[in-house]
DNA sequence: TGGGGTGATATTTTT
DNA sequence: TATCACCCCA
């Protein structure tokens, strides 16, 4: 971003008087005027850095914001300054205000993957429960959740049969996480919005708290996160929204551009103001994004422009087949960088879906050429760390049934499936959860007498460790009880090699070793439970992008592609079908795709090339496939169709050619190098 | 309990 | 076609 803010940024800024919406386009330098506008709260209008709360999508754009600040204030100057996801704001309230909906102190958040077990299991006692069908409720259960729909509502406007079952899910689904004193990541928000309706003091005393509020990426909020901001922003109508209606990518999942629309119906005296100077795209790029998203409607005009030259082209590359689309853009790649001298870094290639990526992967490995996909396994994904975060939270809370029946068999216990339902049926009749009912003496009516002594042993273990972590001594406890458990022992035993061991381990110390910032005895002290939940809400991106050093180009989809930028940027598989996707073709929902397109455009800087193939393989059989309708939208002016040329099937003996000439032409580079 | 064979099934994903 | 979940058998 320019260092020196244009008007229209400026404006932006110091604007205060009443509710402000930004519009910001592409490249317009919003996280500038969203840091900058902190700064001014702060410097100039005179807000304390605690009454101010920031909200982002992402760790990741948190994590920028709260840097950007800090760069702009040094020193102490931000201190106690709340940048966050929506999520971790919900957990912060949710923290301080739980009593009022009868949560415990030590309440669990499950994941997703949690989520869905315990929703597996509610469905299989009383529908069927194959993982589609519980996908399917758990997708539409958080649908309801988002859109601030509770159970008895959910079944009101249920549609059809399948609806009634879902909504029938949900309320047993709610009761069943209740009783284990845990919520969700969708209820981070959604309670946080009920105890604010239900408890007019806790809401007035959180407005006078945080008395300025700014959120960005504001089209992606969905009904209760609007809600929420409104609640605290309350009367005073202290806030400012930054977004971008274009680029609004995740209806599918709940989000509501149309908060964007309602915002001026809420709040009467909104000022918007537009930012459409682009500091990032060559001016063809940009005339490119402009030709494409006029054929969307508009809530509001905008139209980006540039003082960058015109730049080159953008290219249009048809390939005869996805093989020879994935060889040729590789290909391309590897020579563009060699002419350019550029990194590979400053290359991505974008696509719609993520199997597009394997013959992509498959041709950068055949050249040689490092790269890295986004989008792959999370780490909270990955058993072991699932392992040790469900070990923590049954320290955390007791009664979160779902964390011990994770870990009771892992390492093997020795406990089987026979014994885990005897114990869940005394559990159910004495109404506790499934660690207290291994204390019980009650028991051993249920459980055989050998493995009851397993349970008791664990229990009791569970319980001595919990019972050091809470009076504060968390590392050397989980040090401990790794050891007890001879975790990397059963790591080891579970590896198909001694690397993958070594590696899953590594993932472990490195859980442990953010447990043990999160514990740090620095601004908050956080307990386990809060460094737990915190925990969970992390992204492993971080981690990523440290590990990064490498000279890698990027891979991934279009959604994963929003918000960051790259010199040169190929998006791929440029044809009817996939972009716009089927699917939305049959919805009528060709808007969405054309600002999926759109984003994938406003990400380049200098160059920007498009493919497509004339035949693919789908499901084993060969289709012709159309352009996309998205290609003849661009202006011609500014469009480079390439021929098909070199795109006939290449012999064996021209492909050894070609590699002959490139390993020729690295030879002769690398001696020009020196 | 894990591996291999078989049959269904093919968007986008953060927290 | 390729993957993935599930089931059955050792």
């Amino acid at each position: 971003m320019a260092v020196k803010l244009n008007p229209p940024q400026r404006e932006a800024v110091s604007y205060v008087a009443t509710p402000l919406l930004v519009l910001a386009g592409a490249g317009s330098g919003k996280t500038g005027v969203i840091t900058h506008k902190i700064a001014h709260l702060i410097r100039e209008v005179g807000y304390k850095p605690t009454q101010i709360a920031a909200v982002t999508f992402t760790n990741k754009a948190a994590m920028e914001m709260r840097d950007r600040v800090r760069k702009i204030l040094p020193g102490g100057e931000s201190r106690g300054l709340q940048i966050s996801t929506f999520h971790t704001l919900g957990l912060n309230i949710l923290r301080k205000e739980l009593k009022a909906i009868g949560l415990k102190s030590n309440f669990s958040l499950l994941d997703s993957t949690d989520s869905f077990g315990v929703l597996a299991d509610v469905m299989r006692q009383f529908t069927g429960a194959d993982t589609d069908r519980v996908k399917q409720a758990q997708w539409q259960i958080s649908k309801w959740k988002n859109d601030g729909l509770d159970p008895a509502q959910a079944q009101s406007y249920a549609e059809d049969e399948i609806q009634l079952v879902q909504a029938e899910s949900y309320a047993r689904y709610e009761r069943q996480i209740h009783a284990y004193n845990a919520v969700d990541f969708d209820d981070l928000i959604v309670k946080p919005v009920k105890i604010f309706r239900e408890h007019a003091e806790v809401l007035e005393r959180w407005q006078n708290k945080l008395r300025y509020v700014l959120v960005d990426e504001y089209q992606d909020t969905n009904e209760v996160q609007y809600q929420l901001v409104k609640q605290l922003v309350g009367p005073r109508q202290a806030l400012t929204v930054v977004g971008d209606d274009d680029q609004s990518i995740y209806t599918w999942r709940g989000a509501r551009p149309d908060n964007l629309r309602k915002l001026g119906e809420d709040f009467p005296r909104l000022k918007v103001i537009k930012l459409e100077q682009n500091y990032r795209s060559a001016g063809n790029i940009l005339s490119a994004a402009n030709g494409l998203i006029a054929n969307n409607a508009h809530l509001f005009e905008k139209r980006l422009w540039s003082e960058m030259g015109p730049g080159d082209s953008i290219r249009v590359v048809p390939c005869r087949d996805e093989i020879h689309e994935a060889e040729r853009v590789v290909s391309e790649i590897i020579s563009h960088r060699y002419r350019t001298n550029s990194s590979y870094t400053d290359y991505a290639i974008l696509y719609r879906g993520n199997h597009q990526s394997r013959l992509f992967e498959k041709a950068l490995r055949e050249q040689r050429v490092p790269y890295v996909l986004s989008g792959g396994t999370s780490f909270f994904d990955r058993a072991e760390v699932k392992d040790l975060m469900a070990y923590l939270r049954l320290m955390a809370n007791v009664d979160d049934d779902s964390a011990f029946l994770r870990i009771i068999n892992t390492p093997r216990r020795e406990i089987g499936a026979q014994t885990l339902e005897q114990l869940g049926e005394y559990a159910k009749q004495r109404n506790c959860s499934l660690l207290v009912a291994c204390h019980e003496m009650g028991l051993q009516e249920f459980v055989s007498a050998r493995t009851l002594p397993r349970l008791r042993e664990f229990a009791l273990w569970v319980s001595r460790m919990s019972e050091r972590m809470a009076r504060g001594d968390v590392l050397s406890a989980v040090r401990d009880m790794l050891h007890d458990i001879d975790y990397q022992v059963w790591l080891t035993e579970q590896s198909k090699d001694e690397k993958a061991a070594e590696k899953r381990w590594a993932n472990v110390m490195e859980l442990v070793g953010w447990l043990e910032k999160l514990c740090e005895p620095t601004e908050q002290n956080k307990d386990l439970q809060d460094a737990v939940s915190h925990m969970s809400l992390m992204s492993i991106l971080e981690r990523q992008d440290a590990k990064e050093n490498e000279d890698s180009l990027s891979l991934m989809t279009l959604h994963a592609a929003k918000g960051l930028e790259f010199p040169h940027v190929f998006i791929i598989g440029m044809e009817e079908e996939i972009l716009p996707h089927r699917t939305s073709i049959d919805e009528g929902n060709i808007e969405e795709e054309r600002r999926l397109a759109y984003v994938g455009i406003t990400r380049a800087q200098r160059t920007l090339t498009l493919s497509f193939a004339s035949k693919r393989k789908r499901f084993g059989e060969t289709i012709t496939c159309e352009p996309s309708r998205f290609l003849e939208e661009l202006p011609e002016a500014v469009v480079k169709w390439e021929t098909a040329r070199n795109n006939g099937p290449r012999s064996e003996e021209s492909k050894q050619h070609g590699q002959a000439q490139l390993a020729h032409l690295r030879g002769l580079l690398g001696a020009l190098a020196k």
